[in-house]
DNA sequence: TCATAATCGAGACGGTACGTCGCGTCTTGGG
DNA sequence: CCCAAGACGCGACGTACCGTCTCGATTATGA
């Protein structure tokens, strides 16, 4: 049988790993993630093809990943709290309205959303490990605005995150409209009358 | 200069078409978006591969066109009104749940989704051909709302229907959580809410 | 059964013929005998395709004929015939070589070549209708030297020119020596001491 | 700059190569020479059309070096030597005479010579790796037939070998009269006649 | 301390699909 | 009925990458 060969982390190449990494970064800037090839990483990289398929299981996988090192020492995020619910979700609102808006941003995060519908495993990688602690503390601002009496005490947060923030990534998504500061307020006014106390 | 050679409709082969979308859209629920080739399309509508390169410029839009051909003649949306919003609504997105559940829409309708993130020229006809007509209806209906006084009469329609339905599509997108009959009455009334009188 | 339609010849187009053997001549000094394509002759001539495949059996066919039609006109070869055979057929042989090594008729001379040796029908053709004159009129001149007694009256004349012309023929074809005045000479002088009286 | 990706021979796969080329040769034999497709070869032979193109720069590269491969071991070409000029070279003459109207040789050989004619970089080849061989076996004969007195001392011996094949090569190819033994006869009478001391 | 085993770069391999070219046939509309 | 135009099914082209597979040449321990 053709043993699944495990190869042994304690003798991984740090050096190779950052260079496919962000070898991958550069490539899905310059080209799209849909014309990134493995090849092409490697090549760039400078790296054997067999070490990125030793590491990795998918094309998908290697720039998945290499967003991820991105958001790497980002821990502790924290959501502004000056006791105004609505001005500091505004405030947070058209901060994301305007990275969307930076087209810097445009290719590799469009990537990141392809990769995401098309593959469950990386959704879930991407809700654990991305979505997931940012989630969080944006709950976090949320319950204490509970805790305040400024939003109703029974709210599903995770629902209150859908409403509030679905809209803007699918007018994003689809290009289905302009992402203005006014749009983001929009949404903050809406979604707080609809979960008002 | 680019040349661009362009044919001529008048004398396009209506069978070769109709063979070309058929296979396109068998392809897409047997294999998935990602594992269709040009190649097996041709092969499959029993057509030479130029005669696709011909009309149209990519795998996308012959997959994309294949799903336009499914909604033609459905012409006239028109959704219940029976005048109570929150019922017609609930009654709408209940089945809008029950349609993403179906795995059989699952495959065509990610890669759908995975066109129109990936390219705006697709994400257009998408707008303008599938989900205009639809949208029309629904404003239809939130107009007819407004005039009876159950729905703000300035709210901005096109915003209703995205806290209406954007969540849903990016549970369902991100698989990040469960479609069910309650969630989209949650969503009914939160719209409702939000957009009270 | 699919009838193997018969053109009627009378209601060809003499434009077209002319128009299709004049492209075919063009094409082939260009771009050379093997990338000469019948859908590049059709366009260079502004005819359909239908019109070559109407009229012409093969691409070589086409091409054979444009040489056909070079040589129209040329009716009644005759060598030089001063009495003195060997100085008639050095200059002959001389200008032949001299022929050969006009860069101008390279291409045009090689295509005929390899359609003559690939194509036992155009090798006929070739025989009867081009070389066949030639032949001819060279075999008068040494029939003349027969009974002149410069050449054994038992010669086989066909032979003759095959020691005469193959040599010089192979040489150029295979590119396997220099064609100089000289060696036009040689050849002749050997030829000559063979068939000596 | 032109790139021209060299790949290392070192890798080669010795496997591969002799595959090709035996999938080349049965292919020539089999539908002939104009018919046979590098695509074919790479099926037949079990091998990646690109393992074709890295090392071969063209379909009449590959069938020519199939040829060659066969031709490898007949070192040490040696023409018989009784003794009697005449009576070896028409030996000889003879069984290339016989050759030729093998039908086993004729679609193959035919082959080689219009890739020959098509293009000098394999008419080189050819003239240096399989005809350079044979001819200094004959040309051997030949001086040794010059130190005999049986032939001029001072006969070019190119050309005594063009005057004796060139004229069968060429009815061969041109299939301008019949090969039969005693056309071969023929023409050794005749060289010999136009050489003699 | 050094052999020894895994990883590394490089890149050849059998394949699949690409997008293009040309084949020979067929259809359309004009003269 | 011929003609120009050109769409059609088809087959092959030469290229790009896929994922697997050797190759030496470094490492980086653990005997």
């Amino acid at each position: 049988m053709s043993q699944a060969r495990k190869p042994n982390p304690a003798r991984r190449s740090e050096r190779s790993r950052r260079a496919v990494l962000d070898a991958a970064r550069a490539l899905v800037s310059e080209v799209g993630y849909a014309k990134v090839s493995i090849e092409a990483i490697a090549s760039r990289a400078g790296v054997g093809k067999q070490t990125i398929y030793r590491w990795w299981p998918s094309k998908g996988a290697v720039i998945f990943d290499s967003f991820l090192e991105l958001s790497r020492g980002e821990d502790g995020v924290r959501l502004p709290d000056t006791g105004d619910l609505e001005a500091d979700l505004k405030t947070v609102m058209r901060a994301t309205v305007a990275e969307f808006a930076d087209p810097v941003f445009e290719a590799p995060v469009r990537a990141l959303n392809l990769e995401i519908v098309a593959d469950p495993a990386l959704a879930d990688a991407y809700r654990e490990k991305l979505a997931g602690p940012v989630d969080e503390a944006k709950k976090e601002r949320l319950r204490s605005a509970q805790r305040a009496g400024q939003l109703a005490a029974d709210a599903d947060l995770d629902l209150v995150l859908e409403v509030l923030y679905a809209p803007l990534h699918q007018r994003w998504l689809h290009r289905s409209g302009p992402l203005t500061p006014e749009y983001a307020d929009a949404l903050v006014e809406i979604t707080l009358r609809a979960f008002a106390p």
